[in-house]
DNA sequence: ACCTGAACACCGTTCAAGT
DNA sequence: ACCTGAACACCGTTCAAGT
């Protein structure tokens, strides 16, 4: 009789936590295979469980991917604070913050690539993706809001010198990523740090 | 007997020019409804023709793609060879390379989707894919090197210059065309030409 | 509560066959 | 030469059923 209550040992050991192993699976694929590649089947035989068993967890695929992005917007946030914090008194927090931003996508890619992959289309459906992709956003905000009242930036309207920001990291990130940046030894983080000191000291001769 | 000849009036119709009749399709599919939803049994439909019809014209899916693609570098340096063309003597071409990259993306984003997207794997399976891309890189390299000798631009490697300038492009234009750059009603455009105001004169007081 | 298995409506691609 | 139709091996998702 006991045998027939110990069901299914791979759903067993599972329990509880297979919410967890499907991200953790999911996030293995795109690493290994990319975004594209990843299915449904896939991830569940990754875990020995059946490809329709997510559906207990996520809403549908789409939903699973949200996750994975979400999940990277908040670790985006922890290393742009955490490199931050590592900028001494008078250093170069813009600097710090481009290469910041670059490292992450460089390792990891699978992360950024469901963020900024155009996977998710309804962006308003995921509340806490959009929270963490602000809360990120924020970081970078508030850096330029503090170094234009340290006088160290001119002034002109902070988010919209935040987005030139972001957009030039994100050019950069993406290029590299794609392997579209190999023209020079210059790695992505070289050029997004080159990037930065021009917007900083300006490209026209003095 | 006459009835028998013509076997078929729809594939009669695309004679020797279904190649280009399959291109326009894809676009327009990619345009209305982006290029994760092109299916090759949908641009066959769309052209009262059988879905295997295409492998008569390209290798696979990827090679459609990759032919767009390719067409998208080609108008994309049309179109910065033409800003350039119109930049008056003493104006700034950086601005306007910059202004007319980004309209390129917003007014053209099927193929910039394609070109951008992460559809393409294997870029060295085709040549003139890399071949247009690299022409329109050489535009923005050369105007580079022309404002450098001009004493407009200061010194410094051009390509990781270029390089530099394009990631900013890029970052604006993706960012815009995922609808990330919403916090202000600055328009893509706007963002960019600041960027290169930026660049150009640097962030930092003077 | 959690997971499975069969079923459904889709894919891209191959290939023998038709005209 | 150009296109078709059936077949194959895949997809995501639904749902009744099992434990």
């Amino acid at each position: 009789m006991q045998t027939k209550l110990r069901r299914k040992p791979k759903g067993a050991y599972h329990h509880g936590q297979l919410e967890r192993a499907l991200l953790e699976a999911a996030l293995a694929t795109i690493r290994e295979e990319g975004v594209q590649a990843l299915t449904l089947r896939g991830v569940g035989s990754r875990l020995s469980v059946s490809r329709t068993a997510l559906y207990r967890h996520f809403e549908d695929k789409t939903a699973l991917l949200a996750r994975v992005a979400s999940e990277g917007f908040r670790l985006l946030g922890e290393a742009l604070s955490g490199a931050m914090a590592g900028v001494p008194e008078g250093g170069d927090a813009l600097q710090a913050m481009g290469a910041a931003y670059v490292r992450f996508a460089v390792n990891n890619h699978s992360h950024y690539q469901t963020m900024f992959g155009g996977f998710l289309k309804d962006w308003g459906k995921y509340p806490d993706l959009i929270e963490n992709a602000e809360a990120a956003f924020s970081l970078l905000l508030d850096m330029i809001r503090d170094e234009q009242a340290r006088g160290r930036i001119i002034s002109g309207e902070p988010i919209e010198l935040a987005e030139v920001i972001w957009s030039l990291s994100h050019g950069v990130a993406t290029l590299a990523v794609a392997g579209q940046l190999k023209r020079t030894p210059a790695s992505a983080e070289d050029l997004v740090l080159l990037g930065c000191r021009l917007l900083e000291n300006g490209l026209r001769p003095r």
